[in-house]
DNA sequence: CCGCATTTGATCTACAATGCAGAAATAATC
DNA sequence: GATTATTTCTGCATTGTAGATCAAATGCGG
């Protein structure tokens, strides 16, 4: 079992907490490739919600499809409580060890 | 090629950046083991060492044996350039990845 | 209107990188 | 030779990444 998240599952969750009630696969692609800077790939992406949510760090459903040219039905997700304690929790982690680190 | 470091890569350089000259693989895992609050088995820490120095993040040294009962000779670390930047760059990362994010 | 290109979105498969564990090896002192 | 400190080795589990494929909706030419 998969204790500590590793980095980009972190990354994913902030992405989905951020979103809020617009979490689904495009916008959560698109948020992470503009603040987090870095090119994400859809099998990545849904790979990693995927093994989030059979850690009970996330949860999703799908809602009804929209009236839009290829509106197809989302898959929104939400962030469980276990997610977030895993998310601060590795945040407070990580200022214990840069606390008092001085870069050369 | 490794493009990210990953979690647990950024959290042994940040102990090796801390302890300073006396980076070598016992305290690195005592310190771990104490700041970041997990336990750390000995294969783990030297096969992210290995690792961190094919990248060109880590550079390592063998000193002279001490003279003390067990007293082989020591692999000392140290956090190269390339190593800092790594390390700084996913801490901004990540800050722009939290700015703003409200828990629940 | 029928059928197919187009669009948005999700799933599948395969593999690479990283994390983790414990046993074994090495070299020194007692 | 037993003991101690330290590093190396081997194997497997988890996480990260890529790209092709599948699915379901709308738009449009005929």
């Amino acid at each position: 079992m998969g204790e500590h998240p590793g980095e980009f599952e972190q990354i994913v969750m902030l992405a989905v907490l951020r979103l809020g009630d617009k979490a689904y696969g495009v916008p959560i692609r698109r948020e992470i490739e503009k603040r987090a800077g870095r090119a994400v790939t859809v099998g990545a992406l849904y790979s990693t919600l995927d093994r989030l949510e059979a850690k009970g760090y996330l949860s999703s459903w799908f809602a009804d499809p929209v009236p839009e040219r290829g509106g197809r039905s989302r898959r929104y997700f939400r962030v469980e409580p276990a997610g977030i304690e895993a998310l601060t929790s590795a945040r407070q982690m990580f200022d214990r060890m840069w606390k008092g680190v001085r870069l050369a």
